[in-house]
DNA sequence: CGTCGCTTACTGACTGATTAGTAAGCCCGC
DNA sequence: GCGGGCTTACTAATCAGTCAGTAAGCGACG
């Protein structure tokens, strides 16, 4: 399979483009975010951006969707690779608190997502999308435990809240270790198991 | 006591840039943020913004410290009004899910302090001292209902993000209800209780 | 009691830098 | 020699911040 050397170089050209964009995101958030430091860190004129992603909202648009597939793929993987339910659940949380895997970059882009999502309907469809079919996810493995489905909702919308505010307190708050995450992530699981 | 009607009009008008720059931050993000923007809408000129805060930054600064001392002064109030332990935690996290109160979009807000506190230090030195005072009441409290300190840190850190995830979960992710979100939050109490 | 010197609280008009976006064209592999 | 992948060179708009000026109040001195 000889792919064209001009789509790879495309393709790359684009991909850099979204890295450097995600990059600036994390380092100076969206208001440093400008056409001309994109094009600098990923080392294309100005031009290629909108040649690309036309206007500057499509690419900030298309990094989200970028950082959500990357995150879904990694996901899915897990989820089908693993039979038993807890070490499903287990495995599932653990994939947004593993550091390096495609970027450490990605993951901390989330708090981004959440405050685009807030004003721009388009990134707000994107994530409730995203965040439904978690929760989705969440349930399914938890019925399949024998917890009932009104309750493996709220257990669901629980362990979304739980993991996602570790990781503001790991990323920006109080100086919690990797470990200690663990550990009130674990209390989940021998929670929902006691109550079988 | 007869005030000056030059002091009390020069605090109402910071007052409104910073109300106004809360509003323009939830509704456009950081990046609709501009000196602009806020000084239409607090109806100044943009040459007020400088006179009070000098840059468009110490605004953004301001406007954080503003929200954060709203809402310690709220927690502060519910902290000393309540005795028991058990309903001091409970009303500490009520305060963050009462709708109206001072300003409705001082909630709002919060994600993007998160967000700026990634980039900027100064916020994230605000974030991070609020954050582990809120952290030392709620384990303070534990401490009071016969939990052993390091595991009434780690309960601590869990409340945390317990509400922290659920108050992003109700705004911008899943069709939660508040009463979907205090059962959650009435679950972690009772556990609490139970393993004593 | 008045008015003089000074301060506070702004405004309107400006500026240089920066912004997103465009238009025309160049280069290189096919 | 043609089209995809890009650049150079540009523009109009907008940006944060400055500056000179002003109206109104305050303290205090005569």
């Amino acid at each position: 399979m000889k792919a064209s050397v001009k789509r790879d170089a495309a393709n790359d050209t684009s991909q850099s483009i979204i890295d450097s964009a995600l990059t600036l995101m994390v380092e100076d958030g969206l208001a440093g975010l400008t056409t001309k430091s994109v094009s600098e860190k990923a080392d294309v004129s100005t031009a290629a951006i909108h040649y690309f992603f036309d206007t500057k909202g499509n690419l900030i648009y298309s990094a989200f969707v970028f950082v959500i597939k990357t995150i879904r793929k990694d996901l899915l993987h897990v989820r089908r690779s693993e039979a038993d339910a807890i070490t499903r659940l287990r495995r599932s949380i653990s994939v947004f608190f593993q550091s390096g895997q495609v970027s450490s970059v990605a993951a901390k882009v989330w708090p981004h997502l959440w405050v685009h999502a807030g004003s721009d309907s388009k990134t707000g469809r994107l994530f409730k999308i995203y965040n439904a079919r978690l929760i989705s996810n969440f349930t399914y493995d938890l019925c399949e435990l024998g917890v009932s489905r009104p309750r493996a909702k709220i257990l669901a919308y629980k362990l979304n809240a739980l993991h996602r505010g570790l990781w503001i307190e790991q990323q920006i708050g109080a100086p919690i270790t990797r470990e200690e995450c663990e550990v009130i992530l674990d209390m989940f699981i021998t929670e929902v198991m006691a109550e079988l």
